[in-house]
DNA sequence: GAGTGGTCTAGACCACCCT
DNA sequence: GGGTGGTCTAGACCACTCT
């Protein structure tokens, strides 16, 4: 790292954000832990405390630190019910964010095919798990899905006793890994005899199809999910900026 | 404006920012019109240069400004393109974000039902325009939909010859209206017999539902929106961040 | 070369939290 | 009271754009 910014180099705050982003990944700097104040970080890493300031805020907005203005900079934990939030844009007529719950969680590990190496981004002969899940709100079934993860990431998984109503608070606490972000592709689909059954419905019931890929923060494939949902005084919200 | 951050008030760098949005609101400040630069607003309002910094920064991200190195700061001008594929997140197999285009579009204006009052917060007797329009991809009519826009706002849109492909570019260049913010409200419904003969289409098919209302930065409703959409070898693409 | 935004530093004071 | 992050200032140098 130089002091200067020399031709093509990305920003010292950049670098300092990366060596941090680093130290959390390592697991050097573990989940809840207070992490150094500005000046000793500033004097540790060889820059001023404002370049320190700026790496931290850009944590900060990725949600990989959390500042408490008198407290300290702490390493941010994943918080299950955050992290099922924040991906479960499902609201009732009320505007109310919908919980939900799983059942039926069947796990299973195989060799992943053709179409899941390419949504995954996984070689050929890569292993995964597959879960398949009903997820119900008020007891009442309303999302039949399947998810499909890269088995060497998350060995053991398909064994465990039990599976999460969220996967991405346990990726990061039992697998280290990061997640960053997501692309999901919606449309919409008639019910087949499966789903209705599934989820008590006639067959040609108009479902939405959430297809779902979510990316670590270094931007591997960590999970691809399809949902179908059955939303009666329900619905997927997006926010438009 | 005080200099120190008095008890509970908002720091002197979104003050500044509110400033500057306000002069762009009011037309002081007209889209593309360069502004000065960081010394000469920094001494007009009294603050030191890495304050309007920060205040310039906030309104890039908000795409209230743009900034180019070695060129200056500039109030961002509303482009038809972008607007139209800000909120428009509909994708083909390959990736692409699908281009489209407006057919049959019919304006009229009239008094605002129970539910566009509530959807729009207007008051009672308030009058809206209605236009109801088929939008199409390489000519295949895919999407059909309403929108209701308070008349108040937008006098004598109704009356206008032809009613562009976006009216979000419009409302900002004609209007002065500055679109900040949409929220999607997103299902499935089947198509009944209007939807499937405008969009060739036996009845029953699944169609993805976007009822969509449009925020100006100051917070009013400004559009309500009801899609329909038809989506084949097509989805309604959605970032998780 | 002149002018602009982008980065980086150094230092001050304030608001907030904990003990 | 001591330590932390949040705000604000002042000034330096760099990279980029335009002429």
């Amino acid at each position: 790292m130089s002091k200067r910014g020399r031709a093509g180099e990305p920003p010292l705050y950049a670098q300092i954000r990366d060596v941090l982003l680093d130290r959390v990944r390592t697991g050097a700097l573990a989940p809840g832990q207070l992490l150094p104040n500005e000046f000793e970080l500033a004097a540790e890493l060889g820059v001023s405390q404002g370049t320190v300031r700026r790496a931290l805020d850009t944590l900060t907005r990725e949600r990989i630190v959390v500042r408490r203005q008198g407290s300290g900079t702490f390493v941010a934990v994943p918080d299950p019910d955050e992290w099922l939030f924040r991906y479960f844009n499902i609201y009732d007529a009320a505007g109310r964010q919908v919980t939900p719950d799983s059942i039926d969680t069947l796990a299973s590990t195989g060799l992943a095919n053709k179409r899941e190496c390419e949504r995954l981004g996984l070689g050929l002969n890569a292993r995964v798990v597959r879960v398949t899940r009903r997820r119900t709100h008020d007891g009442v079934p309303f999302i039949a899905e399947t998810l499909v993860l890269p088995a060497d990431l998350f060995a053991g998984l398909a064994e465990r006793a039990e599976i999460p109503n969220t996967v991405y608070d346990l990726m990061q606490r039992d697998y280290g890994v990061l997640v960053g972000r997501g692309d999901e592709r919606v449309t919409a689909v008639a019910a087949g005899s499966l789903e209705a059954d599934l989820l008590s419905l006639s067959p040609g019931t108009p479902l939405i199809r959430i297809d779902r890929v979510v990316y670590a923060i270094d931007g591997r494939a960590v999970e691809w999910r399809v949902s179908l949902c059955h939303l009666t005084e329900k619905h997927y919200r997006v926010r438009l900026t």
